[in-house]
DNA sequence: CCGCGGCATTAATCCGGATTAATGCGCCGG
DNA sequence: CCGGCGCATTAATCCGGATTAATGCCGCGG
């Protein structure tokens, strides 16, 4: 299991027994591939299974009446993909590749053992799934109210901060897999008012850009401006039942 | 127990046996009122309760860096209101009151209880908690991209839709008890804007308006042209761990 | 080597909603 | 009965980002 980014995601905010690895050893029994761009499944599909990315970048999205695209969330290894649809029947978001990847399908019914057996492990899914929602309150707060610069900004924050729980030494720098268009259709611009605030911020001293990626030069101003809260960082586990 | 809109609410998705309604009730067991525009609690303080909506609407929000004020969710009686910050160790929104109401407030470590004792009421709490996600989802895919009518008429629908889970039988009549700027508040929208969004409906037929209250004429119409999906109306538990 | 497609950049124009401000209305308390 | 306050309405002006389109760059396949 050593290559098991789930299990070292989630063995991040808690210990994991050896009954609850296995548990979460069953999520990645499959296996599958997918290349750049490649869709994994549409909008208003039977929501019964699940996905947990094992390599790449993979987002969900949904088309508006008027054809626009709005990225609702971008998924990174470790991530589980679909909690949200566990409430419905029907999936309420497609799925799509950003990059190569691998995804491991695994049933929603998989899920009822995790409840049955493991109190510990449902409360984390659980608080797993609240960060998801804190996320999306942050996009709201960003996109309703503040400029291009600032959506421009608190996006790559919120980028890094995720990156940062499976890699914790991750520095300034890092690859961005994304098209400007993919960016503006997460935080409702359009690719050219994306191209313009990368280029105003990279004016401003706050980021430099290279091939396929940023560099965070003033990470502590960015945070200062959109007043940024990692969401990922440190979940609360004090509430948790006891092992 | 015949006065408690959580268990007529929990109970409309599930049945429940006699010990899931005892831990439910253990939730209701304190009360306390509030005027109409009271704050509950602000942002940042510890997180370590959570509150059954017993009468009247209550909201949390944020403020933004620019000192305007986003609203998140709109809490109905029988909503659970601080599930988003069961992951999180301080409150990432401030909760005050619409209108007059009375919560019961009652300690996280109350849902330990509930995820050691009933997996079935976690899943459920999860799915709940899950469709608020789906609630914020919707929100930013007609924020990001869709005009001030459309924003108008998703946030009638949505509201609309909700009161429903505790009133089956409501009808296109309902009392709106927010003020304009409330609702811009939600939507991104300033009240100017809210106030043409709403004649312009009216103009269309789409909408009557009295007093304090919203009429819909034409909710098929309106449904149609924001693409509105009803998140409350039914909650698959057909995974659900056994009784 | 050339030609093509995807993506970033830049500029010109347009428009929807913000902003500001004035007016009106109903409610409440004195 | 009057005065004040919160809220809705209406109008005038402004501006940020959408839209459209042209240009350029790079990587890739032929």
């Amino acid at each position: 299991m050593a290559g098991s980014c789930l299990i070292e995601k989630i063995g991040y905010h808690i210990p994991l027994g050896a009954s609850d690895a296995a548990l979460l050893a069953r999520l990645e029994e499959q296996e599958e591939s997918f290349r750049a761009r490649a869709t994994v499944r549409d909008i208003g599909q039977s929501a019964d299974r699940l996905y947990v990315v094992r390599a790449g970048w993979f987002f969900s999205y949904m088309i508006l009446p008027n054809g626009s695209r709005q990225i609702m969330h971008i998924h990174y290894p470790g991530d589980i993909v679909g909690i949200p649809d566990i409430a419905f029947a029907r999936t309420s978001a497609a799925l799509a590749a950003a990059t190569p990847g691998r995804l491991c399908p695994f049933p929603k019914s998989a899920l009822d053992e995790v409840f049955i057996r493991s109190p510990r492990l449902s409360a984390l899914l659980f608080s797993i799934g609240m960060v998801e929602h804190a996320v999306l309150a942050d996009r709201i707060r960003i996109i309703s109210r503040m400029g291009a610069e600032a959506r421009v900004t608190h996006f790559l924050l919120e980028v890094v901060s995720r990156l940062r729980v499976t890699r914790r030494d991750l520095q300034a720098q890092f690859e961005l897999p994304l098209s400007q268009s993919m960016i503006g259709d997460a935080i409702g611009l359009t690719n050219v008012y994306v191209s313009r605030a990368l280029k105003r911020l990279q004016g401003d001293g706050l980021i430099r850009r290279h091939a396929h990626g940023i560099d965070l030069v003033d990470e502590a101003e960015m945070k200062k401006r959109v007043d940024f809260e990692d969401r990922h960082f440190r979940i609360d586990t004090s509430w948790f039942p006891g092992v």
